[in-house]
DNA sequence: TATGAATGAGGATTCATTCAT
DNA sequence: AATGAATGAATCCTCATTCAT
C-alpha cells in the first residue's frame, strides 16, 4: 500500500536534482549517479520513475517550461490594457527567477541540446509558439493587421536577446534594468509602428 | 623532412571536422574518433597538435570567433556613415553564414558549455565585448551620452535574439528578412532616442 | 482469512509465467519482473514463495519434468507388449507438446544451465535416469542380457537427438513423422541385436 | 606501425578465452570483464575488435563451428568406402574434442541462446546443414534413392543425440565407446534399409 | 610526423532482492 | 497475503588519453 503522493515526491525530487546538477556542470557534466546523490536517493530509482536519462531530461524541460508558463499566465491575466499585456510577458520571461543563472544555464543546455533530438525539440516548440502568440496577441490590439507579425517577433527577439545576453555575461540582479530597457525599445518600435501605420 | 605549412593544415582539417560534428551531433556527440574519421586522419593526430580534447575545443572556438570578427571588421570599414556602420555591424552578425544551422548549433554549444568553462568563458568573452563596444562606438556618434550605452545593449541584444531564434528554429534563409526586422527596430530606438535626447 | 489453494494456484501462475518467458526470450531474457508481468502478479510474491529467482527455476525445472513423467507413465501403463512400451517412451518424449518450440526452448535453456548449477543438474539427473531404466526395463525383455544396455541407451540417444534437431530447426508439427522415424530405427537395431544375440 | 598478425592473435586469444569461460560458466555467467582477465587483456579490446558482446559471441561460434568443419572434412577426405565417410562424419562429430564437456557446455550455450538470436540462429543452420548433406551424400551411395534422407536424417540425430547425453552426463572419455555404438546402430539401419529396398 | 593499438575510468541501464505498509 | 518502492551491485559500452613503432 503506497503512501499516496510519494510517486510525485520522488519525481519532484529528481527533476530538481537535475536542474541544480546542470545549472552547475551542465549536460555534458551530468550524471544519473550525481542527480541520485543530489536528491538523496539511488540511481536505480530514475530509471524506475524516468524510464531512464532520456526521460528525466524530458520531464525536466517539461517542468521548467510549466513553471514559466504559469508564471507567464498569472502575470498576463493581471495585466488590463493591451501595453501592460505586452509588458506582463517581458517580465514573466525576464523576471528574476528566468534571469538567475543556474536556471538560465539550464535553459541554454536544453536549447543546445534540442536541436540534436527530436523529442526535446518538440517540446522546445511549445514555448517558442506560446511566446510568440500571446505577444502577438497583445500587439494586434494596438497596431495595424499585417504589422502585428513583424513587431511581435521584435519584441520576442529582444526578449530572448535580453536573456541570452543576461544568462552568458553570469550576473544576476540587473533584471529590473533589463526589464526597462526593453519596455522603452518596445514602446519605442511600437510608437514608431503605430506612427506609420496612422500616415494617410 | 615535413612540408611547411603542414601543421597549419592539420590544424583547419581537424577545425573543420569539429565544426562539422558538433553542427551535426551536438557537443555531446562529439568524439575525438569521430573527429579524426571526418578529418581523414587518426585520432593520434588530436593530441598531438590539440593537446587533448579540450585544446581542440579551444581552437575550434577561437577560430569561428576570428571568423566572425573577421567579417564584421571588413564589413564595418564599407561603411561610412553612423547608420550604416551600425547595419553593418547587424549585417556581419546575422550573415548567411552566422544564420546557417550548423554554425548556430556550434555556437549554442560552445555557450552552453562556456558557462561550465573557465577557458572557454574566457575566449567567449572576447566576442560580446567586441559587439557590445563596436556597436558603442558607432551609436555614440548618434545620441547623447549617457544615452549611448543603453541604445548599444539594446541593439545587441536584438541582435543576439534574433539569431538565438533563427537557430533554434532551424529554418536559414530568412536572412535578409531577418536583417530588414532589426534594421527597423534599430532606426525606431534610434529615433525615439534622439528625439527624447533633443528636447530642450 | 486466506483461501485454501491460493497458494497452489500462485505458484502454478507464477511457473506457468515462467514457462512462458524462458520459451520466449530464454533464460538469459527472463527477468522477474517480466514472469510477474506475465503471471498478473507483483514481484515481491516471487521471493514469497519462492524465495528468489532459484527457487522459482528449479520449481519450474520440476514441474516440467513432472508433466513429462505423467505423460510417459500414462502412455507406459497402456502399453500391453514390450514394443509397444519402448514406442510408449519414444511417442511420449516426443509428443506434440514435448515437440512444441516453447517447451523445447524451456528444455534447453534449463540442459544448457544446469552444467553450471549443481540443484539444477541434480533433478535433471532425475529425468535422464529415468527415460534410460524405463527402456532398459522394456529392451530386457527383448534382447539377451548384456545386450540390453547399449540397445536401451542407443534408443535413449535416438530420441534425445530427434528432440534436439527438431527443438534447433524451429518447426513443430513433424511429429508424426518423427516419431515413425524412431520407430523404423528402433525396429531395425532391436532385429539386429535379436538376430545376432540368437546366432548359435 | 602495427606488427601484423597482432590483431589475429588478439582475436583469437579473446575468441579462447571466451570459449573457456562460457565452458566454465555458462552464457549467463561469462562477462566481458571475465573474458578480459582470462585473455590477460582490458575490456575496451572486446568492443575494439569484436563491436561490443554480440560481436565476440558471433565470432566464438563461428570458431568452433569452422574448428567442427575443418576437423569433419580432414576425415572425411581420407574415407574410401561410403560406410567409412559416414563414419568419419560419425567421428568428428564425436572425436575427443567435440566431446570434450567445457566445448560440449560452450555449444550447449550457444545452442539455447541461438534459438532467440537470429544472428546466432543464421550462423547456427550452417553446420545443421552441413552434417546433414555430408551423411545424405554418402548415405546415397549405399540405399536407394526415396530412403536415403530418412536415413541420413536417422544418423544426425543420433550422433546428435549421444552428443547431447555424452554433454549432458559430464563424463568425458567414452568416446571409443560412443563411437562404436552408433556405428553398430548405423550398420543395423542401412542393412535393414538395404534388406528392404532390395526386396524383390 | 603519424598511426592506431591498448588502457581503464566513467556512465547508463538492468535486475534480484529487501522491506515497510 | 500481497504490493511495489527502493537499493546497489553488476554489466556493457564509450571514449579521452597514452605510447610503441
Amino acid at each position: 500500500m503506497p503512501r499516496p503522493g510519494v510517486e510525485e515526491l520522488r519525481r519532484r525530487q529528481l527533476v530538481d536534482a537535475t536542474i541544480s546538477t546542470i545549472g552547475e556542470n551542465g549536460l555534458g557534466g551530468t550524471s544519473l549517479a550525481e542527480v541520485a546523490r543530489r536528491a538523496g536517493l539511488s540511481v536505480g530509482l530514475v530509471s524506475h520513475y524516468f524510464d531512464g536519462k532520456n526521460g528525466l531530461l524530458e520531464a525536466t524541460l517539461r517542468t521548467i517550461l510549466a513553471r514559466l508558463g504559469a508564471e507567464a499566465r498569472r502575470r498576463f491575466e493581471r495585466a488590463d490594457t493591451p501595453r501592460q499585456r505586452i509588458r506582463a510577458i517581458v517580465d514573466a520571461n525576464l523576471s528574476y527567477e528566468q534571469l538567475d543563472p543556474e536556471l538560465g544555464a539550464v535553459w541554454l543546455a536544453f536549447w543546445a541540446e534540442a536541436l540534436h533530438s527530436d523529442r526535446l525539440r518538440r517540446i522546445q516548440k511549445v514555448n517558442q509558439r506560446r511566446l510568440y502568440s500571446n505577444l502577438l496577441y497583445a500587439v494586434r490590439e494596438l497596431v495595424a493587421p499585417g504589422e502585428a507579425e513583424r513587431v511581435a517577433e521584435t519584441v520576442a527577439c529582444l526578449i530572448d536577446g535580453v536573456w541570452l545576453r543576461s544568462t552568458l555575461s553570469g550576473q544576476p540582479g540587473t533584471n529590473r534594468q533589463s526589464r526597462a530597457m526593453v519596455h522603452e525599445a518596445v514602446d519605442a518600435i511600437l510608437d514608431a509602428t503605430i506612427r506609420e501605420g496612422s500616415k494617410p
